[in-house]
DNA sequence: CGGAGTTATGAGGAGAGGTCTCGTAAGGTG
DNA sequence: CACCTTACGAGACCTCTCCTCATAACTCCG
């Protein structure tokens, strides 16, 4: 549980820092007088953190405001722009970067192609390429990134390591943060693509206002990231929601069906438009979706359910018979919605992963 | 996430006091130095600190040691007995209650016969006298029971309330959590008896070493009790883990074959002679639980699995080829065990349920 | 242009908590 | 009874915080 350790008189310091931060974080720029009110520290705490916080070479002091009543303040700024993160989608056929800053704000996105079969370490120096490109194209300094992260489809477990993967080719084995760390020379963190997309929709998508989340990848293979509240749960080998396995469920056979004359957004299109038999197929492949999101909600029981990958496109179309199924195979099914980000949702879970990892580790709160 | 106050000098004291008081009751007994350097807090904070608690009467002063080298240490232990805690397991056909204190330590159990028919009224009316009839037969008065716990089948939400029960007449929307506060004149809580049952394993069972467990209830029905990172997780409505409405898993077939001409205890004592048929029903009814938990397993991917339940009594005629499905059907199958507690562990989870506020709230730590 | 009003700043003092040190007390041991 | 060991108690000192009050800097208005 929670680790309790005895606090000597910086521990307040340390807290106080905290929540002085965070409030500067929220506010953008704000005076010492507001800074105190919105905290509940005086005035004189408040600055002497900011003090010590400008030193160290995260918070700035910005000129004051003008044309306002009595004595100017003096006003701060978080330097979002202190350093950065760097996160990263190494996909099946595309590798996707994205550069933030330290307020989140996406500074530079890059994109590669890369085939489908190509192995390992060809996709990973496409990744490595791509994630500097990205880097020096927003003109960063390499030096400024602070934490990288990646993520990918299968399993990666909690040291970074891909330990099983049955679609990347030689990808079973690949120590996917050590080696994105060594890309910029800074700690690399590495997890499932289904679980970064859900952390992504949490931060700043769908998933927003709920705490326990559930998100079903619903692609080419069935993939699942969960939210417990509102932290990510990954489980003992970072196997949870892998609930694609459970062969009961007749997932695979849905997903094949769907596609088995035409592509998958015909069928959608021809469905949105009232064809019977696509109609049919939509409602068969939903079915499948919902048996095997059934086995994730029953046993989360959780606020939201989030629907993404590349089948949640159709968007009602698809998720009309989605709550119907799963509102037969569950006692009390959750809202349920399409993602937010789309393809871009993996590499912002992953900026968030390594913005949580900054904040808790660098700026050592 | 977490919520982050300022900190005035009384946080200290709180972090402090609460570091200390960990470790007495570790310790049951120990000395203001010891104290210092187990917490690595000095000898006068601890000194302080344990004032306090005295004059709240959470602690209590004993006779120094004797036969020890230097001058005698004050010593200080944790009074267990300053308040009491009740756990009640609210079951189908039986109540049982447990008196404990604030060590956790069982001080009287208490069990009474219900009908699997009696109505709502009749179940409470029982629960409550068991209750009060524990608690009387230890001789602790009334009013020092601080918090009393309740554990029964069904989805019992957040509040404490029953919001479905499908075995037991009339349980659906009884206030369980408020009505048991009631019998005691303090605060009452309620959950569900697997959760609860999972609690008790992770407290002083066999899942004391693992932070995320699932612990399936192997009995007439299938409900399962889950726990992430050590703490309970109930789900949005208390749902979680309600994986018996999984039709397709096929559960109710197994079970119910299993018992198809005798009772399931004498196929598990012929399965254990070696009886072919005997192990086939057995194989049959170990096939079902693991289909149903390897949904959960599946999606949580916990470090261990618990068996609970009236089954679980069978012990490894029923684990052996448990173990052998869920390899099957899982990637990585985690341990499975059985319950350490049996019969008990909802009782005795109901008591750490009813700690864990009286920790949080009482001792306002 | 200068006073009135407004708001932020800066210094000084007080208080809570915690640590360290050192002399003293209270037992054993030889 | 001297000596060793261990704990106690009081005092000095540090950190962090809050409060107060005089002062500074700027706008507004006559």
């Amino acid at each position: 549980m929670t680790e309790l350790r005895p606090g000597d008189a910086s521990l307040l310091r340390k807290v106080n820092t905290q929540v002085t931060l965070r409030a500067l974080r929220r506010e953008g720029v704000a005076t010492l007088t507001r800074l105190g009110r919105i905290t509940g520290l005086s005035r004189q705490t408040v600055e002497a953190v900011l003090d010590e916080l400008g030193g160290r070479g995260w918070v700035r002091e910005v000129p004051p405001d003008e044309g306002v009543m009595g004595r100017p303040a003096r006003r701060f700024g978080f330097r979002a722009d202190a350093g950065h993160v760097v996160g990263v989608d190494v996909g099946g056929d595309r590798i996707l970067a994205c550069l933030a800053d330290l307020n989140g704000d996406v500074v530079a996105w890059e994109r590669a192609g890369v085939p489908d079969d190509a192995p390992a370490p060809e996709r990973l120096e496409a990744a490595r390429r791509t994630s500097l490109a990205c880097v020096d194209a927003a003109g960063v300094p390499r030096t400024r990134v602070l934490t990288v992260a990646a993520g990918t489809s299968g399993i990666v477990d909690r040291t970074g390591r891909v330990s099983l993967s049955t679609v990347l080719p030689g990808w079973t084995g690949v120590d996917l943060a050590g080696l994105a760390g060594r890309w910029f020379g800074c700690t690399g963190l590495a997890a499932n693509d289904a679980n970064l997309a859900a952390l992504a929709e949490h931060w700043r998508g769908s998933a927003q206002h709920a705490s326990d989340v559930v998100y079903v990848l619903a692609g080419h293979r069935l993939g699942a990231g969960i939210l417990i509240g509102g932290r990510l749960h990954a489980g003992r080998s970072g196997a949870a929601g892998e609930i694609g396995a459970l062969r009961q469920v007749g997932w695979d056979d849905a997903a094949r069906e769907l596609v088995k004359e035409a592509g998958a957004e015909e069928v959608f299109a021809a469905a949105g438009a009232g064809d019977p038999e696509a109609l049919r197929r939509v409602d068969h492949y939903a079915e499948g979706l919902a048996i095997g999101a059934s086995a994730l909600v029953l046993t989360v029981d959780p606020d939201l359910l989030v629907i993404g990958g590349g089948k949640a496109r159709a968007g009602e179309v698809l998720l009309a018979p989605l709550r119907r199924h799963l509102a037969e195979l569950c006692l009390r099914a959750p809202e349920v919605v399409t993602s937010t980000f789309g393809e871009e949702s993996v590499a912002l879970g992953a900026v968030r992963l390594a913005l949580d990892h900054v904040e808790r580790e660098v700026l050592n709160l």
